[in-house]
DNA sequence: ATCGTTCTTGTAATCGTTTACAAGCCCGAC
DNA sequence: GTCGGGCTTGTAAACGATTACAAGAACGAT
């Protein structure tokens, strides 16, 4: 009852196990040995197994995409593009969510070497030199969706966070706003380090002083709103505040109702990332678009040309931001 | 340049490939020969092989969840119950997404035989004889959070939407509303039609007629939009409209918003499943709590047993619906 | 010293595939 | 009739682990 193996189906169809796997593979056969071996595979129900195949062939046709938080819309977007590529490239995609630890990442890219899959693409929040080390080490080939040193000689694809945050402020001094507050994520992050960055430059290009900066103690709505007092509780209250993605931003807008102001009346709302939930909050959030859905199609491009050649010198892409407008600005 | 095998670390260390794999499982062996294994490890930097231990011991500890839709924010309530009932047991979880057809459901299941894990989740959001054949004749256990026909004699843990339904009713009716409508999703799906047998039974049960039943593309936020015009463009307009799940209910909300319709004052809006969508929106949202957290941690328990023992006789598991209020209603 | 027991270690079979190589066959050309 | 070439098919050796079994070492009891 147990399933069947190739040698039963060879001794069902009377021929060999090569041949079986040979007609399995397309290999050239003659017309009496594919209907013969068609038979046996149809009659037994055989499956074959992908473990012993791909110890074999060494490859598995799995790519493993790993994120920090599957709560986090901007994910799905990313997911959604990564999934397109790679199974039209035959191979399959699983998801596998690390936290927020760095040291989960780290085990997850050792573990990589155990052979569950043929590349992994992952897109790091956190980023130290034991990760940088396992990622260089790594015997599959990894392509990151972030941002970690040049001399890490790895595939990278990054948005221009710098880039998106002048777009932000450019649209709100446009719309008049002045008193412009940054509510980040965790600055310790790689993405909280590069918004953080990114903003102090695009206000000192207005030569405007930021009216707050505030810092949540993660990228979720309930750090948002937990962190929305600090950047609304100062002597003057902003007229506008850029966040750091849109789970922070719309958590922030709770508040701001919560405290009766209006958006974008009272207070404009800037988030990132551009995730389904700008679409979805109400009213719907400006978001600066840092081009998730083209970060994840040109990752996995690059995913499925280093596994074709290891060799080729590693490549790092920038992908331009744009700014999605919405009714959460003036 | 290549990975270290186990033979490769036997000869570094002087010993026999079996002394090697017994000191990597913990078996009993002397200081010395422990001391020896793990100085060649740690030098060659040796992983073991998934593949090959798995092809030998028949398991891969790792589980797949399959869910039709990563954007729906209802399976990633799900998904993190589920992953923290396998990570505690020592298995790793891997996600995949199946789309709305059931083929690529019935395909996913097939394929499963190949040995990719043991042990598989799935959701399904359409189901048919094909999909329930392949779940009965599957290699490896498979439970199903969702309803399956009993005969197909297999675990399931499923929501009571009924129940929910007539939660939902009772408090719009106690609220003072009678004009309710129901925006549904697809009634060719599982949840679809036992959301409209509910709405149905629980309007019944008040004495009461609809005001309009919409019937909605998918369970998507732009298909509750789309859907909007069908709910509320009846002669009379309703004063509660109840939706199948949170996106079509936050979709809906939206297209009330631009006909300057006020929620919950002029309309109250309920929707299902209580994912994060519903805390996050504006105003937040009523929903039904299907439970969704603790059916997938029952899910994963009925997995994980059936994994011990597979011939214990099928659970089918129903977990008890609350509703969780917010200011979507009075 | 011999025997039996227990404990440690090594040899080799096994899991289910793929594939290099060899063998067998058929056929036409000389 | 023999030979060589091209196909088809089969045999057996991998892939990298685990583990049943056997052999050897150590040791205490007689």
């Amino acid at each position: 009852m147990s399933r069947p193996t190739i040698a039963g189906v060879a001794r069902a169809a009377g021929v060999s196990v090569a041949s079986v796997s040979r007609v399995l593979n397309g290999l050239p056969a003659t017309e009496e040995m594919i209907e013969r071996v068609q038979r046996a595979v149809d009659e037994l129900g055989y499956v074959p197994d992908a473990r012993a195949r791909s110890l074999k062939v060494g490859r598995t046709f799995q790519l493993t995409l790993a994120v920090a938080d599957v709560g986090n819309p901007v994910y799905v977007t990313m997911m959604r593009a990564v999934e397109e590529v790679v199974s039209a490239a035959g191979y399959r995609l699983v998801v596998t969510t690390t936290g927020p630890d760095v040291v989960d990442e780290v085990a997850l890219v050792r573990g990589m070497a155990r052979g569950y899959a043929d590349g992994l693409l992952i897109s790091p929040i956190r980023v130290d030199e034991d990760l940088v080390k396992s990622i260089r080490e790594c015997e599959v080939p990894v392509v990151v969706a972030g941002n970690v040193p040049a001399k890490a000689g790895v595939d990278t694809v990054r948005a221009n966070s710098p880039k998106g945050m002048l777009l932000a402020v450019d649209h709100l001094v446009a719309k008049g706003r002045r008193r412009i507050a940054f509510l980040n994520g965790p600055a310790d992050t790689v993405p909280g380090a590069a918004r953080s960055k990114g903003f102090t430059e695009a206000m000192k290009a207005h030569g405007l002083d930021p009216i707050a900066v505030a810092e949540a103690s993660d990228f979720t709505f309930a750090a948002g709103r937990a962190a929305a007092p600090a950047v609304l509780g100062g002597e003057s209250r902003p007229d506008a505040v850029i966040a750091a993605n849109d789970l922070l931003a719309v958590g922030l807008m709770h508040e701001l109702a919560a405290a009766g102001l209006e958006v974008p009346g009272d207070v404009a709302v800037v988030g990132m990332d551009d995730s389904e939930l700008a679409e979805q909050s109400f009213p719907p959030l400006t978001s600066v678009n840092l081009g998730s859905a083209e970060r994840g199609r040109r990752a996995a491009e690059l995913l499925l040309a280093r596994i074709e050649d290891n060799q080729r010198t590693p490549r790092r892409i920038v992908v331009q931001p744009s700014l999605s407008i919405r009714r959460s600005t003036p």
